[in-house]
DNA sequence: TTGTACGCGTTATCAC
DNA sequence: GTGATAACGCGTACAA
């Protein structure tokens, strides 16, 4: 077969170096020492030829990408964005490539996975993006996973990172009840499926109960973890025979900015009628009027976390099995607090 | 030489289907037809040992990579998500991979870039990640390449999508002087390189010319296009001799940020004491107090359209060379406009 | 419609 | 230290 091939070959460097495409091979990954005279020969040839390796050809040689992956939900989130640029400077850090791709089990459930060992060496799940099933899948054929925001099916041991959830809630409820008398307070949860959702709730429960108030199921709703959702939900209570309610716990920073609006819709001020608190510590959080309340989330260290991890996992090295890193609550305006200078929204008080 | 291969191969395929290698390809590809019955035998076979192409060996063979990528600066901005999200969705519509990488020739310059031909089949760049030279490396060998937020080199006619800067810019400081009688305005200018803020600068310019005003250099400051370099600058400022004013335009809204801490702690007031005006409309821009006056950029159609015609070129269909889309002002409260209802901070003027 | 055989560019084994 | 060459897995020209 005669193919054109536009590009210069390792073949082309041996040749014009008069040595062998086994001693280039070595010299360009000092994988076994080359004469000085021969290793200077190579590469000013190199230079002369402007020549590439040709990635896809290594890649078959030594069944490596070089590459590993991000799947994750979907890309709107404020969240996104420090994640992924925690993950990047690792990735980089460490001269590999970076696929990102959005899939969700749930809705993509027929297509096969767009990144996995066949693409790349290593990939990171946000959440639920993969089931119980894919997971144990990669798992069979050891392909290194890292999961982040949700811990590992008990008998897979693959390592997770994610944030603690629920002592955070724990304290944010508890100040809403010990520091600013609230008792009635709603809980808008995001997806079941997600755990973070799960452990705040938890940290919700024990919150009220160490304080003796009994949980109302007509005070949890469901804010999907986005403006719109929460919004719609509470729209939806406001409007129809409700119990009262003096605090809005409201699942995520974004879901705030719904619960704001609909608050305001319905003539309620916060926080004096209602006090308002989220999580995350989303960018824009310290510029909502008035400035919420909520549990700052490390998500970039996160990001940064879960790929250090890999990256130990593709160099066989131990790993932790189980990262949870910490929060810390910044108290603002939205829950009750007072600031010093209430015109300063750069300064948080931190717990 | 003996490799273990653990992976099951086209090979193994055709031997449990009992027909040879070139009619699995041939069926796999669709390039040709096979007979009914051969199809369904290798399906089946295909779907029994859990074969899947080595996506490598394929790259090799074909010289395609089915993946495309995207430099980009930094990820840090409130740009990057919207601007990505669209290209990924573009991206996974055409059965594409996407590799993203932080990179800038100026900081990286050394370095040789992470995405190009040697892994990916085209490229979108952001701004002047790349360089001149670099971009003419790349059409020599006739690499797609679409760019974002940037022109191309006369010469060199490769595609770009971009945003309309002048004339909004125009027209957003035309309504500062006509509709509240500002006359002192600063400019905060992003980095000198980046063409948006020459284009924003000329709009400037060109406002202040049509209405009488004579440009004054010293209300002329380098803001960096994000909030700490625009709070510096201002601070500095007002900390010197300077001229009086009425307006800032801060050159875009992360910026507006700064310019709203600096003014706050000068006890300056927004918009009594002081218009400010942004561009963009992050997603926070709805939310700070006072809500931002800004130029509304279509973030997200930017990435799919750059995207959409990166695809156009890798299936060589001819495309436009040049994608300017429109933008619109979007008038909040921080210009010193007032709403109908100033709690509802969804509800914008769109002009 | 199907099969044979070679090439894609590199790495790695073996012999020297 | 170095060279020859067999894999790596797939696509495809050519023959049948």
């Amino acid at each position: 077969m005669t193919r054109k091939s536009s590009s210069v070959t390792i073949r082309d460097v041996a040749r014009h170096a008069a040595v062998s495409v086994a001693t280039v091979s070595r010299f360009i990954n000092r994988t076994a020492p080359v004469s000085q005279e021969v290793a200077e020969r190579i590469q000013q040839v190199m230079l002369d030829l402007n020549y590439k390796p040709h990635v896809a050809a290594r890649q078959l040689a030594t069944r490596r990408t070089l590459t590993v992956g991000l799947v994750i939900h979907n890309m709107h989130t404020d969240f996104f964005a420090p994640l992924l640029s925690g993950i990047e400077a690792v990735v980089s850090e460490n001269q590999y490539n970076l696929l990102v791709a959005t899939y969700d089990y749930k809705t993509h459930h027929h297509r096969p996975l767009p990144i996995g060992p066949h693409n790349t060496d290593g990939l990171l799940s946000y959440a639920d993006c993969l089931n119980e099933e894919q997971l144990t899948d990669l798992c069979r054929v050891k392909f290194p996973v890292v999961l982040i925001h949700r811990t590992a099916p008990p008998q897979l041991r693959v390592p997770f990172v994610t944030v603690e959830n629920k002592a955070a809630t724990y304290k944010l409820i508890s100040h809403l009840i010990e520091t600013h008398g609230r008792r009635s307070i709603i809980f808008l949860r995001g997806p079941h499926e997600q755990e973070d959702s799960r452990w705040r709730e938890q940290g919700y429960r024990d919150a009220l109960e160490e304080h003796g108030i009994s949980f109302n199921p007509d005070l949890m709703l469901c804010g999907e973890f986005n403006r719109h959702g929460a919004y719609t939900a509470l729209k939806k209570f406001l409007a129809r025979r409700h119990p009262p309610f003096d605090a809005i716990f409201s699942g995520d920073d974004d879901a705030a900015i719904g619960v704001y609006k609909a608050l305001r819709e319905a003539g309620l001020r916060i926080p004096e009628d209602v006090s308002v608190v989220g999580f995350d510590d989303a960018r824009l959080s310290t510029f909502l009027n008035p400035p919420l309340t909520t549990v700052r989330a490390p998500t970039q260290l996160v990001g940064q976390t879960a790929a250090s991890i890999l990256f130990d996992l593709l160099q066989e090295r131990t790993v932790e099995t189980c990262t949870l890193l910490s929060t810390e609550i910044v108290l603002r305006r939205s829950c009750g607090c007072t600031y010093e200078n209430p015109g300063e929204p750069f300064q948080d008080v931190v717990r």
